[in-house]
DNA sequence: GTATAATCCAAACAGTGTTAGGTAAACGAA
DNA sequence: TTCGTTTACCTAACACTGTTTGGATTATAC
């Protein structure tokens, strides 16, 4: 089904070797590093030449924004499936930590691209993709599992989208404004997560009167 | 006290008309077009001209940072100290949202700036500026309204920093992956901030067998 | 009034992403 | 095998970028 010529083989090994390479700049300069000649210089070709495997230098950061994407749902996948729904949800948090900070600069440049620009598509009709889909899962099991509740107005994608936007926001900061500040990230992030499930595990004040 | 020559005050003013000019730029085009040719171009200066003011871009995009840090305190300054802790902590995180979505580029200009390279410092002896300031005596207030609780290892600091992260990927999110995703941000915002307080406000539930 | 300092610019340097045009090799079909 | 076409790759150039040098012009201070 998927017959590749062997000139279509070298096409995407070059591809692939081109984007390795520029990882490998990246993880030492940072994005002020990346530069396509700098690529090319390494990989030994001229700049012209990329143009035959990218259509620009933008195009080489997509592809590593979607590599980024690859790493940071193996980290999610690496957490334990057998634990109890309201652990399982903590460590997911903890494990998109742990990318950020593992891998800096590529998750900064994935995180601060923006999404191109097109019609607005409401948050219920997007395809969540792996990694979004994979924490959809984990909160509808602590949902079933009586762990967290949904209230009006406040279901399983919102909750969803607020789990994402406190691990985004933990690892995110981490890396830029506290890149240099000395804290128990691990101990703190952790609390937080547990603190947020809580909350969720509470019924509104509210209702209790 | 501050006595200014004339002189100085026009360089100010120039200084200051630099700034606002690259401000205007950022805002129209996003970090992408902000070039100091752009800048120099728009003010009816030589490129070089600029670096009577400015030691070079770096420092100029500094200054928009410091800019952002001012007008972000603006907002958070503008929800009412008179709200009950809770509401008051709520009111703070969706004013730190209503920021990031009015200044889309100008807050990602700051929210993406690495801090500079430097030894590492303890958290706990930062200076935390006005802005965190704000959000530690905010917090403060609530745990002596007895509205939240400290535990082991999860104290004052820790409880800012987490809502800090909690409101920064929740305006991180909206303007960069969700830019163009239809959702009642407003609503899911306010359900999550309340959310994490209700958990904040509860004891873990390890104590309570 | 003169020395000194602040402004400002033209020109150049080294770098960037991208494109045009050309060459040589690899391929598919006769 | 040969011929035409596509792929791969490069040189050279274009239009940018941030920055530095050195020299003018202007304003200030003594």
């Amino acid at each position: 089904m998927t017959e590749l010529t062997p000139r279509e083989r070298r096409h995407a090994r070059t591809r692939q070797e081109i984007l390795d390479t520029a990882l490998v700049i990246l993880n030492e300069g940072g994005p002020e590093g990346l530069s396509l000649r700098e690529i090319a210089r390494r990989v030994d070709y001229s700049p012209a030449g990329l143009y035959e495997y990218f259509d620009s230098k933008d195009d080489i950061i997509d592809a590593l924004c979607l590599e980024a994407d690859r790493r940071l749902l193996s980290y999610l996948k690496s957490v334990p499936t057998t634990l109890p729904p309201d652990e399982y949800l903590v460590e997911l948090g903890l494990a998109y930590v742990r990318y950020a900070s593992n891998n800096r600069d590529h998750f900064l440049l994935r995180a601060t691209r923006l999404a191109p620009e097109m019609p607005p598509v409401p948050f219920a009709e997007l395809d969540p993709g792996e990694t979004f889909g994979l924490l959809l899962n984990a909160v509808q099991a602590a949902i079933d599992a009586g762990i967290i509740h949904t209230r009006e107005d406040y279901g399983l994608i919102e909750i969803a989208y607020s789990m994402w936007a406190l691990g985004h926001g933990l690892a995110t900061l981490q890396v830029t404004n506290l890149s240099n500040v000395e804290f128990d990230y691990e101990s703190a992030d952790r609390a937080a997560i547990q603190t947020f499930i809580q909350g969720l595990g509470s019924v509104p004040s509210k209702k209790i009167v």
